[in-house]
Formats: structure tokens, sequence, C-alpha cells
DNA sequence: AGAGTTTGTACATTGGTCGAACAAAGTAAT
DNA sequence: ATTACTTTGTTCGACCAATGTACAAACTCT
């Protein structure tokens, strides 16, 4: 039990140093050197670990580098968007080995997941062989999500209590499946791989058609009681705002997100069929003063309840991810200037805002990660 | 080591369910009954528990029952508010055992500290003789405090970078000291003793001249990055509204705090010197109903930030605390209606929402609380 | 070449939990 | 009352795993 916890510590020193000897891990952790000595022997048993070579010397004998053997296994990362899937397989340290990407827009919801299942199929054949081949799958939906991995409200796709989890480990069995919520695997991706590696309390807001938070707090992600936390789309920012669907006044995501977008451009042209987010794109490319205007009061919206959750969770990094993140160039300045405005001196000298580094992959990767996490977890215990 | 973590888990065994067995206790840890058995040894040469006498039988021997002694040390606690403090000692339980408010409207920040540290003495000497004597002072204050317990910024006190604790610490030199914001105190005062102490996930918002909250996830206060969360005064909620002191628009505390009531009171009654609460409640409980309404309209704008801490967090359990709880009568209904009508419906029916169930003592129970949980964590670690 | 460093392993020691046995104290049925 | 069965709490040896010490190996520096 303690044995347990100890081998965690070694694993993850290892992993996080990349490169490092037993001396120095047991420097770090406090454990003793015969300590680290016999848990790494059974990491290295274990195909987990191994030895690099010969590091250089600091005045004695070389040390003999440990590594954390990426390739002893692979898993699978799905980001379940609202009209399209992308299925990655990755190694143990989030290299993408193979990449899937599929167009779900007007299929109904019953060929999804048949759908999700084959492109996981599809990339899980790209994995190499490996002690431990396909160690698990994450999936991250666009919807609540409980702690059973049954979607229980993806307004976007359509779907209602509709137990992911389960319909995929019809097909695959023996591998381990996490079903989270799209912005919850966005934040374990940036955290993880992304802008948010030094980090213990980040906010990843994704900005698609609405608007979620994944939450990590001290490492972990907050979910909440029972699992609906996040729900930053629908804060207030207008007491007196227009009525969202959900039955409230000034929701944040009728401000700032695809759907504000949407709305304003009926505005602008009101017979054009400029509608999607990349035609957007195009028009502002194409230097259409209205529509940057457009960008940039979202922008200014996205300021105001970023501002919001700056000053309630004092957080080091928010990071924005998802679709608005190819708008980047024309929300960004306005984003940053209302922040400025809006946020308490204090919380901005303590916080960075930025936007996503892993693009468009930030929830693919955290669906993987899930995955790593779990497996890395089964291994260091005794049981496994 | 494990049996420091051990010692503590048998140690909250037994005061979270006042009076236990030893075998029981075997039971509900996983502990073995000789290892509880050595453990609870321990604890009774510490005087932390002693045996009570005899249970009941369920079939066999009779149990011998443990309880943790409350009486072993007592600690203080002060809520020290914009114009009061609040001083009042307590057993490790939470018993109190003598109290002292003093007034202090009107005092100069360098009168204040002489002030507090008095109470605290007068307090003191009515603890009853005990084998710790006074094990520590927590202080709860109404402004940003960072973790050295320096008052960074409190406005209403008109303070700017005191080093609170170190000021108290000379007098008391021997005695640990634990300072902290009033709002995050007064979370922890209800988490232990009052509405929510069954609950995980707690946000307790004092609502005073302005708002605060104090946030406790998973059993445990979230500070933040730098100890500046719950600043949910500042949270926008009306993003074309009125301008605060802090630069931002629309800020909450403008709209649902004792602030918010005062600006209402001067369209009412321009040149009435009606302006604090206790006039306030007193007009409303005379029936005057412009007043009343005014009160209505805070429950209202105070539903509406409520309704976007739950969607945001997601909580078992929302308490309402501080001053405007006096007026819970006439803000009740409309802040009850307004989160109906806007926080999203999964997370009302997790979530509750109520006034504190302590009243003016939160903040310095929580306080108190502080240096009782520092105590029983130093006895028993192994050093101490 | 010799002295001093650093790395990693070997082995006895130690702290602390666990399991099993057992004594003490009780209940319930005959 | 006697007997059988339960439950409680302690004792004691076994065992697991971390620690400290010693030491060999490998290296640097003078």
């Amino acid at each position: 039990m303690v044995k347990e916890i100890n081998t965690s510590i070694v694993m993850d020193t290892i992993i996080r140093h990349h490169s490092i000897s037993r001396a120095r891990i047991s420097e770090l952790t406090g454990l003793n050197k015969g300590t680290v000595s016999s848990l790494v022997l059974e990491l290295i048993n274990q195909q987990l670990v191994f030895e690099t070579g010969i590091g250089a010397s600091s005045g004695g004998r070389k040390p003999v580098m440990l590594e954390f053997n990426g390739d002893t296994g692979y898993v699978v990362g799905v980001d379940l968007g609202v009209n399209y899937i992308l299925t990655i397989l990755t190694n143990m340290q989030g290299l993408i080995i193979s990449e899937h990407h599929e167009d779900i827009t007007g299929l109904k919801s019953s060929e999804i997941i048949p759908l999700l299942v084959r492109t996981v199929g599809v990339v899980s054949l790209q994995a190499p062989p490996s002690p431990y081949g396909i160690t698990g799958i994450g999936i991250g939906v666009p919807g609540m999500v409980d702690s059973d991995g049954t979607v229980l409200f993806a307004p976007n796709l359509g779907w209602t209590h509709v137990d992911l989890r389960a319909e995929v480990q019809v097909y695959y069995p023996q591998i381990p499946i996490f079903v989270d919520n799209e912005a919850n695997m966005g934040a374990i991706g940036e955290k993880q791989y992304g802008a948010g590696k030094e980090v213990k309390n980040l906010i990843y807001i994704s900005v698609g058609i609405g608007i979620g938070a994944g939450i990590i707090l001290n490492n972990e992600v907050f979910r909440g009681t029972a699992g609906y936390s996040g729900e930053t789309g629908h804060m207030t920012i207008d007491a007196n705002g227009k009525l969202c669907r959900c039955g409230n006044l000034g929701c944040w995501e009728l401000y700032a997100s695809e759907q504000a977008l949407s709305t304003m451009g009926k505005t602008i042209q009101p017979d054009s069929k400029i509608d999607t987010l990349e035609s957007f794109i195009a028009s502002a490319e194409a230097g259409q003063v209205s529509i940057i205007e457009a960008f940039e009061k979202i922008g200014h919206y996205l300021g105001i309840g970023i501002a919001n959750i700056m000053n309630i969770f004092n957080p080091d990094l928010i990071i924005i991810g998802n679709r608005l993140t190819l708008a980047e160039r024309w929300v960004s300045r306005t984003l940053r200037e209302t922040v400025e405005q809006r946020a308490l001196p204090i919380q901005r000298q303590s916080a960075t805002v930025q936007f996503s580094d892993l693009s468009s992959h930030s929830t693919a990767l955290g669906a993987s990660f899930m995955a790593v996490s779990a497996f890395l977890q089964k291994s260091t215990s005794r049981y496994n």
C-alpha cells in the first residue's frame, strides 16, 4: 500500500523528467537509494521503464539514465464533436501515431456510435507491436456525462441518456473505456501535453456552439457533486438579457459562442447563407468589416466571462479551446482588453489567458491521456 | 508515516462517530483490530481520547466506548468584522465556552489590533484547566489574506498589507495563529459545525457590505493559486451595468449586498438617515412596502449570482451567511424563485440553498476550527 | 597514481501492519 | 445452571517494505 504510492511517485518522477538516474530520483523524492533501486527494478521488469544508457558525470561515477517506455502500449482518444469524429492513436507519452477524421454532419444518432467504433478500429490497426497492446480508449463528448459513462444530455447531438461506454464496450470487451465531457478532456489534454504542464489550477474554456469549461484544481479535474460542474455557458452575464433555451436570461454563450456569431450574422446579412464559423472566417479574411466587428464583439463578451472566472477561481491559467480558436486573430485583442479592464488587478497578476496550444487536438489528447493514466495506476498497483 | 495517516484516520473516525468502540473502528476503517488497539492506546496516553464506559452488546461481549476528549484543550476564534470584533473560546468540539463582542465603529486601524488582542485575552481567561491549554488562535478578516497571514487588502477596514499574524504573534509567541479570509472561515465553520457537515462541496456566500465566497471542494478549502479565489462579488451579472469601484461594470455586489440596499434606500428616501441594515430591517418590520420591495429585489439579484455559482460548481450546498441573513425573511422568497428560474434543472436537483445555520457565529467557529484542525494534525503526527 | 565523488547494490535493522490465537465477557437456547 | 455461540479487545509472531550502512564500481581531478 505504501509501496504502491512510492511506485507511483517514482513513475511520475521518471515521466516528468524524461531522462533521470536512480540517484536523482532518490534526491527528488526523498526516498532511500535502495528503495528506489528496487522499485525501478520492478518497473523495468514490467517494461514500463528502461535504461537508455550512461549519462554525464558530475564528478563521479556516471549515472545510468532511466526513461519511461512510451511504447509499452498504445491508447485511443476520441473527440466526438457535434459534426465530426476525431480519433487518434497515441503512445503512452501522447505522441500521435495515427489520426482519423470523419464528418458526421446529418448522421442520425444511431449511426454515430457504430461509426465511432469503426474509427477506433481503424486507428488501432496502426499500433506497432508492444508489450501491452491497446490499453484503453477515452472518449470526449459534447454534453453531460455521469460517472458510469452515460451521456445524460448532449443537446447538439440530440442525445439523452445514451450509455455510450456500455455500447462501445460491447465491441471491445477487454479494454477499459473512459467517457467524459469534452471540456474536461480538453482541460486534461492541455494540462498534460499543452500549455498547462507546469500549472496546478487551470480552466479550459471550450467555445463551440455553446460554452463549457473543464476545471482542473490542484492538478485534478473537479467535476462537482454529480459531475455537472463547468456549465459556464449558462452563467448570467446580463441579468436582463436575451432569453436562453435553458430558461435563464443573459447566458454567456448567447453572447460569446458560435451561436452568438450566427445570430449576429443574421443581423448583418439577413438573407445570406453565411452561417458556419468557416464562412465567417473566410469573410473576415476577405476583410469584411462588419464580420470582423462581430468577432471583436465576441472577443469582448468572452472577456467578460473570463474575468468572472478569474475572480471566482484565481487560477494560474485560462485556456480557450475548441472551434472558436480558429478566430483567435480577430477575437484575441478585444478579449484581452476586456479582461484587463474587468478582472481584479490582483487576479490578472497571477493568471494568464491564452488560446489552446494543441489546437483541435486538446480533447482527443485528453481522452487518450485518461486511458494512459488509468493504465499507469493499474500497473503500479499491486493487483494487476 | 503510514502510522501518522492511520492515527489520523482513527482519530477522525472517533470524532465523527462521537462514541464508538475499537471493534467498530476496525470495521469502518479496514484496519486490523490489533492496529486499532495500539493506536487508540497512544491516543489515550495523549489524552486526546478516553474510554467512557460500556456500550450495549450486540450478542457478545459489551464494547468499551471511546470518545474524543473535547476538553483536552481550548482554542480562540475571532471574527474581525467591519465594525465589530466577535471573539469566542471553544473547546475542541466547537462548544462555545465564552464569547466577547466589541463594537469598533470609528476606530482607527492602529487601535483595532491591540483591542483584538485584548479580547483574545479576555476569553482565554475563561478556559478551564486542561492538558494542553490554549492550543491555537484563528482569525477571520474581511479582505484578502495571503498564506503568511498578511492582510493584503481589506477595503472596508482601510487596511493594506497588514501582517496581522505577526502582530498578534508578538503577544502570544507560543501559540499558533491562523489568519484567513472571513468567507473561508465561514465556510469552514458551516462545514464543520453547521449545515455542511455531511457535504463534500459547499460554497459559503458571505453577504455583507460586499460579497465574498468561501469555497470548499472535496472537503477542502479551495484558495486558488495565490489565495484570492472567491471574489464572487466582482462577478459581472450585468455586462452594461453600474460602474464598480473595482473598475468593472455590473458587479454582483452592486445589486445584492448591503451596499446595494443602501443605494436603493437613497432612492426611496433621499433625505432619510435610514442607512444601516438594522434600520432597513426595522422599516421592513414596520411594514414599509418600498423597503420590503428593496429586500425582495436584493433577493432576486442574489438568486442570479447563486444560479451562476450552481452552474459553475455543481455544489451540494450553497450557504448564505454574514449580515444579510438578518433579512432572510424578506429576501428568501425571491431568491429561491430566481434560482428556480435560472439555474439549470440538473443543478437544482443536486444542490440545496440555505441560510446559515450558525447565524452570526460561522466565521468565528470556522476560525476556531482551523486551530483545532492544526492541533489535531500536529498531535497525530510523530513529531509533536 | 592517488584521493575524492558519485552511483548503484547488498544486507541487516527497524517500524508497523496483519493474521491467528486466545482470554474475557457477554447472549441465547436447552 | 450448563452449554454453545458471539463479540470484543489484547498478545505475539510473521511479514512486508523502507531505512541506514557498508561497499564495490566507475569516474574526475590533481
